[in-house]
DNA sequence: ACTTGTGAATTCGTTCACAGCA
DNA sequence: TGCTGTGAACGAATTCACAAGT
């Protein structure tokens, strides 16, 4: 995993706009798929025998989505050109890492210069596989599940939400943003018939192992799973996790190491308002 | 560079004490869906004088909370020990791996025999700052911000949910499973009452720098960032982000590398159901 | 006989620093 | 002069493999 050093910070890179409250984070971008970072199990031994393969390691891809959202503001803003150094401290990364990743995907900067903004955007996407759409199917249509399937900016980057699953009988028949929630029973041939070829798992993590199997069997090979469990999938399957509550317990770790073993206590007086600035260097 | 990456050896203190089996528990997923992981931006010299500092690498950090629901399940078996072996497979990591990382925070198992479950969650927990609840701050109880809000498994296992904010006036003053809604204006005074530790960070890409902002001026050092954007935040503040877009994009850049450039295409007659190793139970 | 704990080897990723080109 | 592209140095994390307990 993971887990890049604290790099630098990196002031805003976007030009804030857009009301403050209201839903989760379907970024402002106006169109371009965009996202972020992360890291995580990845899995998947492509058993097969891979020719030539990995040029991009998968640290540079999930940093290139960050790239790309700063790129699509960028573009949006009509810049023209920006410079390794500049597209780095927007993305929160070191400058020579980010030539690296670029350079790493073929990229062609104009030295002296800098990267042509609309360029790069179309070779990042045309990297990440963003240059037509991934069929999605979602499995579980609970809280999260739910929450997920109506959030646009899904389907609004390429990544259609093709069909929904759950078991349950108060959910199957019902329709969630236009999509109708199917019984899990028929992900084999629902997901084979749409051509899907992402599927999201947010179920109870008992239930999380055999949805996978059964998205597994109908041809999916990109699974995202929110279930907390670690899913066993064949060689040449991609499992990326989210999980909450390894997150949050990573940043309960790092509460405990600052006050050794003092609670919250005390209505924490420092007024820290810190500066904010760039880090270090 | 200003980092100064944890050179001190330094073992943890961790008192192994504790009954087996009993208080709070982390628990293996009660019910929804949850999680997250990722990485992100660390560091951040804590100006005080810290004395022993960082035995434990974050990428440790992580995996201990995976092996920690192993573990707890385990526990809730009734074993009395397990192998790294097994616990190994079971948290899908490599046996040496996880040996490693228990010897980093002092673990003691028994060679020839295993280790203690119970004693071994007692000292993860302790690790991981779990012996005292973390109070959790919500800003954005949009979509997704109100799907985490609704999340029972979050108070749960020892993060209750202390407050929520947003600035949709149509939120404010409503209540989300018994917590009441307030405008995000008030996060620096009751952040600081409540006692918070830890943000999350649940609102578009535009207010999350804002936000983040206020929560750090309330004192919070701990911040879960949902909104895709890369936050600013001073040295001493640890954030890590989940980024949906990002993981979306890392598969689609599997499916790409896959199929050269084919879309779905074809149901993908293949009926893998292969072997599956590893892993659970 | 079995399983932990860990030094050493190895692999992977990041950062430096500079040559090369516009 | 300015900025990219990249070899080489460096450092972190993983894996190996075995000595050491029980």
């Amino acid at each position: 995993m993971t887990v890049d050093r604290g790099t630098r910070p990196a002031r805003r890179p976007v030009p804030t706009t857009r009301t403050p409250g209201d839903d989760l984070a379907p970024v402002d971008v106006p169109e371009g798929p965009d996202g972020s970072e992360s890291s995580d199990s990845t899995e998947s031994s492509d058993g097969d025998t891979d020719t030539a393969s990995r040029p991009v390691p998968e640290a540079t891809v999930a940093r290139l989505a960050v790239y790309l959202r700063v790129l699509t503001t960028l573009l949006a803003e009509g810049r023209g050109t920006v410079s390794s150094e500049e597209l780095a401290a927007a993305a929160g990364v070191n400058s020579a890492k980010l030539r690296k990743d670029l350079s790493l995907i073929g990229s062609s900067g104009v030295r002296g210069v800098g990267y042509d903004v609309s360029r790069l955007v179309a070779e990042v996407e045309a990297t990440l596989g963003l240059t037509r759409p991934h069929a999605v199917a979602l499995v579980g249509v609970g809280n999260l599940g739910h929450a997920l399937a109506g959030y646009g900016g899904f389907a609004a980057r390429g990544f259609p939400v093709a069909a929904l699953f759950d078991v349950d009988p108060a959910l199957v028949g019902t329709t969630v943003d236009g999509v109708e929630v199917e019984h899990a029973d028929t992900i084999p041939r629902v997901c084979a018939e749409r051509g899907v070829t992402i599927g999201v798992v947010a179920t109870p993590a008992s239930a999380a192992q055999t949805v996978c199997d059964h998205l597994v069997a109908a041809g999916v090979r990109s699974i995202l799973n929110f279930a907390p469990t670690v899913l066993a999938v064949p060689a040449g399957v991609e499992v990326r996790k989210v999980d909450l509550a390894v997150e949050m317990q990573v940043l309960s770790f790092h509460v405990a190491r600052r006050h050794g073993t003092v609670p919250a206590a005390g209505p924490t007086a420092t007024p820290r308002q810190t500066p904010r600035e760039a880090v270090s260097r």
